[in-house]
DNA sequence: ACCTTTCGTTGGAACGCTCCAACAAGTATG
DNA sequence: CATACTTGTTGGAGCGTTCCAACGAAAGGT
């Protein structure tokens, strides 16, 4: 963690003072601490007085200061979250589970996304932490390992998405994607399909996961000849490309590394004369919801996308009372989405 | 504006305090106002203490408390984005341009999703104001007149995507949908067609600009009698239905309110045998990326998001050093983007 | 009548930082 | 050689809160 210091101690600072807590003293007639008192619920403020305070509340429009009141319960209520990439859906979805959890305990996150720039998540987390921030939550990441174990030592961290690096104290929420990844073959083998071609998404620690539970699989299956990765990516493109050097060899089923790559795949197939699925079947891992407009209506591995989110802010919560704690890696497992890109294989080719 | 107060003072303190400026100070042998000043990255200070400092900054692991440090020069460097609705590509798409532009100049940002209650906008805003946020950029949003009034009247706000309410002081950053609306239909009518049906976008403002975009340029094309719109919504569901029922009178050509919905609306015309552009034209209108997927080829009128984050982000730092500024409503011209869902009539239709 | 408790209230210290006025020590100016 | 400036440094006040110790007044117990 490299702090990053310097700003130019700003330019000028900002004209409008909001009222203070003494604002309101002053007018309800009381001191401020009573005003403390009043708004943060005490049952030890008369009646009379807390209604004078909230009535000089309202004619002011006082706000309580978040930074002062962080300084002084040296608490900030706000948790971190650092989403690697908010194009890809899967990411929002799980983001609207953390917010939903964090909300309901009266935490407030504060959101940034990396953008392509790995260095940029570095920084970032860094200014989440000058915020502090009671907690982080990382929805994907690039960090090394030992960055991260710097991190975990300094704040509690839940990784949601990976699990590949073990860091004491921190802890993590993924989807088992060998299982996963297994019950996309078993699907297609149901269905009579034996040449399997699976679409790899990349070197990254998810990606190579599936890949191995597709190996496993074929291999469970008695198919381990007709085991083909093609090296693909996880995006649209990469499905494509990955898909159109996956037809040479004439297989009857693709399976994608993730949703937006099988997406692209389709239309690789597509534009080669294709039918989906009576030529040949396809299925994607994720579950995004834009899988399952009809348009595409792309059979799937669904991750719990939202539940992933809420049990990353649970343990987070969690361990925001209790930050030794061992570290919970914990596993929720996908569900097969049966749509119309998969299909029975056709005998005749 | 209802503040919001009462968290019952927190439950217990969190235990590791991190170092202070002062740990700092006496590390390094000198006063904490050196530190400041060092940390600022004042030219008055010898070099020898800045390197003493900087040592003993990273030996403690120290980073600079945000909260202080904005309590103290009453300045957060942070600016506030509500996000509609974190699922819709667009935007995603929107926030990226926001965040480039913030960073560059040395803000952060703090980011809320309203989610589906439009009351929780409300509170979320409020939590905003509280962490003080020196701006605030809305990415569309549902709140009533009197109380956006009411926020831009306290801080800097910039409102994207929508520009239907006149509001003192703020800014809006906007598309100028009955022009694109326009487009589209120019597109269509240049193609041959004018059987053209619009699938609406249902009671928001956005939708009825572009509607009425749709029938401006319709009349002033001589096809008046042409005109029809059949009301839907901006989803998938919402523009399959919305299509189905469009198709009764046998058009030649699908004007969907958006993109999301154009897709609905292809797999409508699919599932009813017709052919796409053979038999019939489908454009939608955002330009999201997803529909550039091979798979979709959706030609469509694209704005330009990371332009509209970029400019609204703009428009609220230049606003952030002139409160008084007039209120100043932007609006950029979309483009037309033609890909694989529209072309020429099928004049045996 | 006194002492003790409870209730409602208050001043002041503390949180970690910035920034101003002031200062000592050196350097330049007349 | 005195005066003025420059350079580097420092203590202290202040930012808007919370919270603790302490208080006076009213109520209760004997």
């Amino acid at each position: 963690m490299v702090p990053r210091f310097g700003l130019p101690t700003s330019t000028r600072p900002m004209p409008t003072s909001r009222p203070t807590i003494n604002d309101v003293a002053t007018r309800a007639g009381v001191s401020k601490s009573l005003v403390s008192l009043a708004l943060s619920g005490s049952t030890k403020v008369s009646d009379a007085s807390r209604q004078r305070i909230l009535d000089a509340v309202a004619e002011l429009g006082y706000r309580r200061n978040a930074a002062a009141r962080s300084l002084a319960v040296r608490r900030s209520h706000t948790i971190g979250v650092l989403i690697l990439d908010l194009h890809n859906p899967v990411f929002a979805e799980i983001l609207d589970g953390v917010q939903i959890e964090v909300r309901e305990h009266g935490f407030s996150t504060m959101l940034i996304s990396g953008g392509t720039d790995p260095e940029l998540e570095h920084t970032e987390i860094d200014t989440l932490l000058q915020f502090q921030v009671e907690g982080l939550i990382l929805i994907a990441h690039r960090l090394p390992a030992n960055i991260l174990t710097a991190i975990a030592a300094e704040v509690p961290t839940v990784v949601v998405t990976r699990d590949d690096i073990a860091v004491p104290n921190m802890d993590s929420v993924s989807n088992d994607d060998v299982a996963g990844a297994r019950m996309a073959v078993d699907h297609l083998v149901e269905l009579g399909h034996s040449r399997i071609v699976h679409l790899s998404g990349g070197d990254n620690p998810v990606s190579h996961a599936r890949a191995e539970g597709y190996r496993l699989a074929m291999t469970q299956h008695g198919l381990a000849e007709h085991i083909r990765v093609v090296p693909g990516g996880l995006t649209d493109a990469k499905g494509y490309a990955a898909a159109r050097d996956a037809l040479s060899s004439v297989p009857t089923a693709l399976f994608a590394a993730n949703d937006v790559a099988a997406i692209g795949a389709i239309a690789a197939v597509e534009s080669a004369n294709l039918r989906i699925p009576e030529d040949i079947s396809v299925i994607g891992y994720d579950g995004i919801s834009i899988g399952g407009m009809r348009r595409l209506n792309l059979t799937t591995i669904a991750q719990p996308l939202a539940d992933l989110g809420r049990l990353a802010a649970q343990h987070m919560l969690h361990r925001i009372n209790d930050r030794t704690a061992p570290a919970n890696r914990q596993q929720v497992s996908a569900t097969l989405v049966v749509r119309g890109t998969t299909g029975p294989v056709n005998v005749t080719r």
